[in-house]
DNA sequence: CTGAAAGCGCTAACAA
DNA sequence: TTGTTAGCGCTTTCAG
């Protein structure tokens, strides 16, 4: 079949093990060794079979990444960044949709835990029991990439959505409007309950303006719906002024909504959303928006995951990326 | 450290061999044996090592995927086809980004070799002569997913880019065009090469129409480039009144710019491009454009795959997928 | 600096 | 229907 470890060996005349340490790096190989072993690797076209180097090992350099849906621009994004730090340190990266699904979830992960990965980056809406016991009985490190740990005390690498939620709807708050109404993702998403949605309250709260029920509006996250849901807006009697959108997406269907029915941004509405895609800048007016650093949350993941594969010390394994609002056509 | 199939078997008091029938799900097992094995493999919780049965049975049930780059949403779209297909074969995917350079697609391409993946769907631009000849030499199936084979004859799944273009080309010239410029991606991409840029011009000479140097421009496929290129049009003496772009990100690049200099879509430049993201259904005006069945590419892609693992009969290793034509408001 | 040998955890004949 | 026994191709002590 193809050829072995063992062929490089008899052709070389030396054992097997001189040839696995040659391959390996190993400095205690005479130079003239070593390049008649090479010479022989490169005669022979020898590639080390990484299966069963695995299984000697106990090693595989393959991390899992669970990720609700790669044809996301969010999770793709996020898992590019993955990727070049996994390359960076030699690692293959297999790849599983989840949809989210916490069964899917779960069976994922022993999945690839039975495909001996060396560690597991994980993305998600919300944590079930079931996948928090999994990740605790694991015996290797899982990273949570974007996704909240709220409850036990797993490695996590995020920005702090709240301030940032806060942060957008003060910047409203700044340009003088009083009825500024949040469309966000489904709250089933902790980030959006959790983080996004208490820094909206904060913010109101904090300038003394009222919580108006009808001024929150939950959406599935795709353009078609926020598209739709902004007919309740439009019927409101008293229809804000401002508006805060979960992602740019959202946005720009509640913008399309809004400018079918004759109105226009920013000068009957502002907007501020997170930006999530090429979205923000492409659109016209282009949105004012959070700047969410996803390729760096998948790029610290993955340096952090490293980090816990070696056992090194990791002071803290919550870490917090900065992210900044970029100001453009859709505020004043 | 974990449990192994030998535990399970000790427990079970049956052969290792026995353990291995039940869990391969092999009929030849007394239902009562079977029973006592897995009441003992659910007790000490045990799960296969994928590694060890790849090793002996010389199979991983894992799929390379190399693609250009992941968070491109054509290519995330794309795998996304292909990991729903995986994912219903039982298979798990491997996913590297080449970013088109041929060095690295070579690498990548032993790499995965190495791993023992079954097989590999494969992305680029363009295949150039080291990575045809490691496919030659493979002893694994590849297939290419959306990629042009011009000259071997690997597998392929594709849409007939160059009727596509043809047609969109003479949606044009039939609404009255006939000055008609074309605004491609990179000519090192086969596709526009080969295809895109042969079907605009056999629409063109098909109606008696001139192929003018100047109303062929090329781009480096991102937006902020067509935004730029767009000014190459304007300056123009006769400036087209058809634009037919390479895909939506370019089209909205030219849109963006043209309206920024006060004129509008379709009522001045009427447009059409391929699709290849939300933007064309997005934008405003929305886009006409060719929709590219990127998930079925994928998907079939990794249809193909299987078939060609299990050493199946292929009628046909050229797929070609239809394409449709959706009009929207940038045409009239 | 090099080699011999014992696994890693599982599959797949081959026997029984 | 079940068990025995070779490997799969490599890493890794342990000797020398």
């Amino acid at each position: 079949m193809s050829v072995t470890i063992y062929d490089v060996a008899r052709e070389a005349n030396v054992s097997m093990a001189t040839v696995s340490r040659v391959v390996n790096g190993n400095q205690n190989v005479k130079p003239a060794t070593r390049k008649k072993v090479l010479d022989c690797i490169e005669r022979l076209g020898y590639r080390p079979n990484a299966v069963a180097r695995g299984l000697a090992s106990k090693k595989t350099t393959t991390i899992g990444v669970i990720v609700p849906d790669i044809s996301k621009s969010y999770y793709a994004e996020l898992s590019r960044g993955i990727a070049d730090i996994a390359t960076m340190y030699e690692y293959n990266i297999i790849l599983s949709n989840s949809d989210k699904r916490p069964t899917r979830e779960v069976e994922l992960f022993e999945d690839h835990l039975g495909k001996q990965v060396d560690g597991v980056i994980f993305m998600s809406d919300s944590l079930s029991d079931e996948i928090r016991k999994e990740m605790a009985t694991a015996n290797v490190p899982v990273v949570l990439a974007g996704t909240l740990d709220a409850g036990t005390n797993l490695p996590t690498v995020n920005i702090d959505h709240e301030d940032a939620a806060y942060q957008a709807v003060k910047k409203l708050i700044e340009n003088g409007h009083k009825r500024i109404a949040y469309v966000s993702g489904p709250l089933s998403r902790d980030i959006n309950r959790l983080c996004k949605k208490v820094g909206y309250e904060k913010a109101l709260k904090e300038a003394n303006l009222p919580l108006i029920d009808e001024y929150f509006i939950e959406t599935n996250n795709t353009y078609d719906d926020a598209y739709e849901k902004w007919k309740l807006i439009r019927d409101l009697d008293e229809r804000p002024t401002g508006i805060f959108a979960g992602n740019d997406e959202i946005a720009v269907g509640i913008m399309n909504g809004l400018r079918d029915d004759g109105l226009s941004v920013p000068d009957d509405i502002e907007m501020i959303c997170f930006q999530h895609t090429l979205l923000s800048r492409v659109v016209r007016p282009q949105l004012s928006a959070v700047v969410v650093p996803l390729y760096d949350l998948g790029a610290v993941s993955m340096r952090l995951l490293t980090k816990l594969m070696n056992g090194e010390e990791v002071d803290d394994v919550s870490v917090i990326l900065p992210h900044r609002i970029e100001e453009r056509q859709s505020t004043k």
